[in-house]
RNA sequence: GCCAGCGUGGUGAAAUUGGUAGACACAGGGGAUUCAAAAUCCCCCGCCUUCACGGGCUUGGCGGUUCGAGUCCGCCCGCUGGUACCA
């Protein structure tokens, strides 16, 4: 009889089956060597888009491998709930934002156990629950007391017509997206937390991690250490102005310097000058986003004040600018126009000087009309005793010489800002933090965490609703007793996203944030993720991972051993997103083909780092494959109801040898290709190959049937992890009592790849001209001669003197005339 | 703007350490089967040229290194992600 491929039903019994058996919860052995495989958790916006099940299945991929591989391996689930969505979505649709939220994460529950992902729910965890978040704020409030989380000012963006702060994404065209009023940029107080301070040992310990080269580049930029001086410049009449610069080489160069409107100098001259008033009013309508600050037009107004340069006692103009930010660095910096391109293009736009102080040492001109020299191997000119001297020497010289003169010092620097944490929404976790008239900022006490954000709300306006509920806001002082206030902010979610990792191994854990099982299974052996997080997440999670280790929670360094940064899935060319509305719903795909198809697509589409642009095309194609393959394996289950007789390697014919090199030289590609290379396309690529090969081979012996036996078990093998719920079904009816979740994986049978003779190419000046079969221990010589001898390469060498023949064993010759 | 990446047939891609460009699929074309269709099976399938054998061209563009470049180097063009309050 020849049953039908019927995805469903043998999806839903596989799917039972592991349930019932619990299959994929596992405990801490410390016998066992543990494999801790993390998908980043989604958001819970609705249903799943083809960018999580891309994600996910090459974690369960990964996670089942492993599992064959004999490891203990770890894969759980969760919800990254907080954020800007379900206020959206309450907004939209007046549904509280927890209720949606739950809902969501119900049905993508669903989606994912139909998608037949080995996950341990029972450590499941949602960060909106209060269970999770408290130990958030029992964690910032301890934060506090060790002086890492402090308050300070730092710009938000600010809708004037709806009192409210925007996030960037809410910023379109620098006007508010829902009233379309022009944004301006606000200064407001809040809480950060001092990643700085871990900045030397964040870039240090990117060397201890594998992970992909160009993320660690990333990482390293992003933090931008550099080396160089803050100067300070006398302003006669004024507060002198500190400013940080990595070109102290080009000081006799600075003709101007430029300084925040913010700035405390630009505010004091601004009280007796309207113009000023207005121009730092107009600095102001602008978003905080870097891309938009670096790309608007350069403006600047003069302040009618000078500076005096330390190193030459000359006056030069201040100018305040729309360019300089109060918040990063000092709010101020000295200008060189002849060796800095936004420091040019504002002196061109200005008629501020442009003087030439580093000249290329080869002696040759540079044309300064014609744009900046911006470089470290020139040397000094115009500068006074610098002049002639090289990068590091002058620095070196100037440096000495101003801190001789306690004008300024060396310093290390980092692009890395430190981490505002504060969000003025509502759905986050509440900021722990009592502001006490007597007292100033209180932290909650551990024994009144956590504060709950209340969940039964109205939400109408736009602002956040517990901004304006005295039931949550009036409360006691934990200090001095007396009335006081909470703080209504709450946590930018990057805060849970960047612990939830740890948590997972003792999500049930009621009596502190984390135990020792955290230590059994971090760090994470292999972590999966979008490329898009490449920078923030996985800082801040590396940097939460070092804070967590200071207070003896963990006991490593990094909290993710291994990365892999899957590519987006792209439609119509750009990011798949709920905000851009071309998401494709997976779920069709689901109950049309079933998970196993869903699963193999989208493995075999592209490798996992590649964007993979979106086609419903070849969807169908995955499913052909597997009907093929159930097809076929009938067939030959059919075929033989006697049982398989044992095989003899040392006594088969031609075809049935390359039957078998064919088989184990597809195990050995598919094994590099999932444990080094992880690239899961060519690893389906090898076994549609096979199937191709065995589908010809027609031996009807003992002797071939076995073979044929051999190859479907070990496809059946090498294919689980992908399309696990039909070998599932495949590895019983192939004859096999065990649960292939837990059978080892497919070994190579070195005899089997030995081989007489293999192919050879032979070139003429680099060009194919000719093939040859050689034996396999051929030595350079005979097949030098060989090539020589062959009629096609003899046409192509005519009668020209031979140069030169280079000879790669077992792959080519090439004949150089 | 800045940082990182990507660019190969009609399409998704493969080529793993500088060594046969286009494996494996999708779409398309032809055939078998069928009363017919679906499904399935078999064959063809980069471009130009040739009756054919064959030859020439081809990995975004231009240049370089090399016996040999999709792969390494330089410049340019295009696209994608990130850019600190989208997650």
């Amino acid at each position: 009889m020849d049953q039908q491929y019927d995805p469903k039903s043998l999806e839903a019994n596989a799917q039972q089956f592991w349930a019932e058996n619990g299959s994929f919860e596992v405990s801490e052995d410390p016998a066992r060597d543990s494999y801790y495989c993390l998908s980043m958790f989604p958001y819970p916006s609705g249903k799943l888009h083809m960018g999580h099940v891309r994600n996910y299945t090459i974690g369960d991929v990964i996670s089942r491998f492993k599992r064959m591989q004999g490891k203990n391996v770890l894969q759980p689930m969760g919800w990254d709930a907080f954020g800007m969505p379900a206020e959206n979505a309450a907004i939209k649709n007046n549904v509280p934002p927890a209720k949606w939220t739950y809902e969501n994460i119900d049905y993508m529950r669903e989606q994912l156990q139909s998608l037949g992902f080995g996950y341990d729910w029972k450590r499941e965890l949602a960060t909106c629950d209060p269970n999770y978040y408290r130990w958030e704020q029992w964690f910032f409030t301890r934060l506090m007391e060790k002086g890492i989380a402090y308050k300070k000012t730092a710009p938000v963006n600010w809708c004037p017509h709806d009192l409210t702060v925007l996030a960037n994404e809410q910023v379109i065209e620098g006007c508010c997206w829902r009233c379309d009023t022009p944004v301006e940029r606000r200064e407001i107080a809040q809480w950060f937390l001092k990643i700085t301070d871990y900045a030397e040992q964040l870039l240090a310990d990117l060397d201890t991690v594998e992970w992909p080269e160009q993320v660690k580049t990333m990482q390293r930029n992003w933090i931008g250490r550099s080396e160089g001086m803050e100067v300070k410049f006398e302003v006669p009449g004024h507060d002198s102005l500190m400013v940080y610069t990595t070109r102290p080489d080009t000081l006799y160069g600075a003709t101007f310097m430029a300084i925040a409107a913010e700035h405390p100098l630009s505010l004091s001259v601004a009280v007796q000058h309207p113009e000023l008033t207005e121009f730092i009013e107009a600095c102001k309508q602008t978003n905080t986003a870097e891309a938009e600050l670096e790309k608007m037009e350069k403006r600047g107004f003069p302040l009618g004040i000078n500076a005096v340069n330390p190193v030459n006692g000359e006056e030069i103009p201040i100018w305040v600018a729309n360019f300089v930010l109060m918040g990063y660095g000092t709010g101020a910096i000295m200008s060189v126009p002849a060796h800095d391109h936004r420091d040019w293009e504002f002196a061109k736009k200005y008629g501020i000087e442009i003087r030439q102080v580093v000249a290329p040492s080869d002696g040759s001109e540079v044309d300064l009309e014609a744009g900046a020299y911006i470089t470290k191997e020139g040397v000094c000119c115009n500068s006074g005793t610098l002049d002639g001297l090289d990068f590091k020497t002058a620095f070196n010289a100037i440096a000495d010489n101003i801190e001789e003169q306690q004008k300024g010092s060396r310093q290390v620097n980092y692009r890395l800002r430190d981490w505002g944490v504060s969000r003025q929404r509502y759905w986050g976790a509440p900021i722990p933090v009592i502001n006490c008239q007597a007292c100033g900022t209180v932290p909650v006490p551990k024994h009144d965490l956590p504060v709950v954000l209340p969940e039964d709300i109205e939400f109408e306006g736009i602002g956040s609703p517990i901004k304006s509920m005295d039931s949550f806001i009036n409360t006691t002082c934990p200090r001095c007793g007396e009335a006081a206030e909470r703080e209504t902010d709450t946590f930018d979610t990057f805060m849970e996203s960047s612990w939830y990792y740890a948590r997972y191994a003792c999500s049930d854990q009621t009596d502190a944030m984390l135990d020792q099982r955290a230590d059994y299974w971090t760090p994470v052996d292999h972590y999966i993720g979008g490329i898009e997080h490449a920078i923030l997440h996985l800082l801040y999670a590396r940097f939460y991972h070092k804070l967590m280790r200071d207070e003896g929670l963990v006991h490593s360094d990094e909290p993710f051993k291994s990365l892999l940064t899957q590519g987006m899935v792209l439609k119509d060319g750009s990011k798949m997103s709920k905000s851009k509305g071309n998401t494709v719903d997976p779920q069709l795909l689901i109950d049309s083909f079933g998970a196993d198809t869903v699963r193999l697509f989208v493995m075999f589409a592209s490798p996992p780092e590649q964007s993979l642009e979106w086609s419903d095309a070849g969807v169908e194609g995955a499913h052909r494959f597997l009907k093929r393959l159930w097809h076929i394996i009938h067939q030959h289950i059919d075929s033989s109801n006697d049982r398989i007789a044992d095989l003899d390697v040392s006594n088969l014919n031609t075809i049935q040898k390359a039957m078998r090199l064919k088989l184990h030289e597809t195990i050995r590609k598919v094994s590099d290709d999932f444990s080094r290379r992880l690239t899961f396309n060519t690893a389906i690529a090898a076994n549609m190959e096979l199937l191709n090969a065995v589908s010809k081979f027609d031996d009807d012996s003992d002797q071939g049937r076995s073979i044929r036996q051999e190859v479907f078990d070990n496809m059946a093998l090498m294919l689980a992890p992908i399309i696990p719920h039909v070998c599932h079904q495949l590895w019983r009816e192939l004859g096999h009592d065990s649960i292939i979740i837990d059978h080892a994986w497919p070994q190579v049978d070195e005899s089997a790849l030995v081989q007489d003779s293999i192919e050879m190419v032979i070139q003429v000046n680099g060009k194919l001209r000719g093939k040859m079969q050689v034996s396999t221990d051929v030595d350079k010589t005979s097949c030098e001669a060989a090539a020589l001898d062959n009629e096609q390469v003899k046409r192509f060498i005519g009668g020209q003197a031979v140069r030169k023949v280079i000879v790669v064993p077992g792959k080519l010759v090439n004949i150089v005339v």
